[in-house]
DNA sequence: GTGATTGCAAATCTTTTGCACTAAA
DNA sequence: TTTAGTGCAAAAGATTTGCAATCAC
């Protein structure tokens, strides 16, 4: 029964975070959700979800990483000048950005340590250190 | 003779990087090095450009600013979907973000030390390190 | 002159929005 | 029912591009 434990898992989450959980939120939650953290454009999601037959507009998919995001279910990742990604794992952590494939990869908050941030101004807050590692592959590329 | 002073600065500057001197490049580039570091958008630039009287398209802001990027003289930041920053500091630091007004203000490089960060991949080589503080208004704004 | 640069408008790309339709509670 | 959610197509931004006119060398 391991379909029906990850449906039941995608739909307890759904239910935790507010959300109705209508046919296209729990398709892509599961194409999300299951199997380990994933860091995806809407694009890229839109056409996997047609692939695997998931009827669902491109709106929808937008809206849904927004709403997923302001639930907390997931984080948006900006490192690249007009697009956006979306990070399943919504926990504390850094990245690594490979720059000439534009793959996201994570790294775990505690690995990574840093000192001497200057304190924020008064009347604001820290919200969120993001440290992006932009990496490029060595050899020649042109 | 500050401003005859200014010109030559930016007129070597242009061609230190290898860039014919336009006009429009001169013009540009006084409004963005001459009186410290500056955080601009291609569209604030160009608004800017045109109060100063600076006869410039937007096209040309954008292919400037990429072209001052790629020279080494900016550096574009990333913080923002959907808008693109160029930071008049080129050299090796960091940025406080404020996410109601979108002002971006440096942090010294030197201020900041990371550690922890894993080695990257066989064959890649990190070209950049950036860390970006998200900083919020701590009283209310709804 | 000759090739680089510019301006303009059109094109492109990503993301958002309006609204009639459908589905969840 | 009643209200939230969806699809579609159109709209909105930001950025890029094609090409004739203009400028630097």
């Amino acid at each position: 029964m391991k379909r029906r434990r990850r449906f039941s898992d995608v739909l307890s989450r759904l239910k935790a975070a507010g959300l109705r959980p209508t046919r296209q939120r729990l398709a892509l939650a599961e194409l999300l959700f299951v199997g380990g953290d994933r860091h995806v454009t809407a694009e890229a999601l839109y056409v996997e979800a047609r692939a695997a037959d998931i009827r669902v507009s491109l709106a929808t998919v937008y809206n849904t990483l927004h709403q997923f995001t302001s639930a907390g279910l997931m984080r948006e990742v900006v490192v690249d000048p007009g697009r956006s990604y979306f990070d399943t794992n919504s926990s504390d952590h850094h990245h690594f950005f490979f720059e000439e494939s534009g793959v996201l990869r994570d790294i775990p908050g505690e690995s990574v340590s840093l000192h001497g941030v200057p304190p924020p101004p008064p009347g604001t807050a820290i919200s969120r250190v993001d440290v992006i590692v932009r990496v490029r592959n060595t050899q020649r590329s042109d």
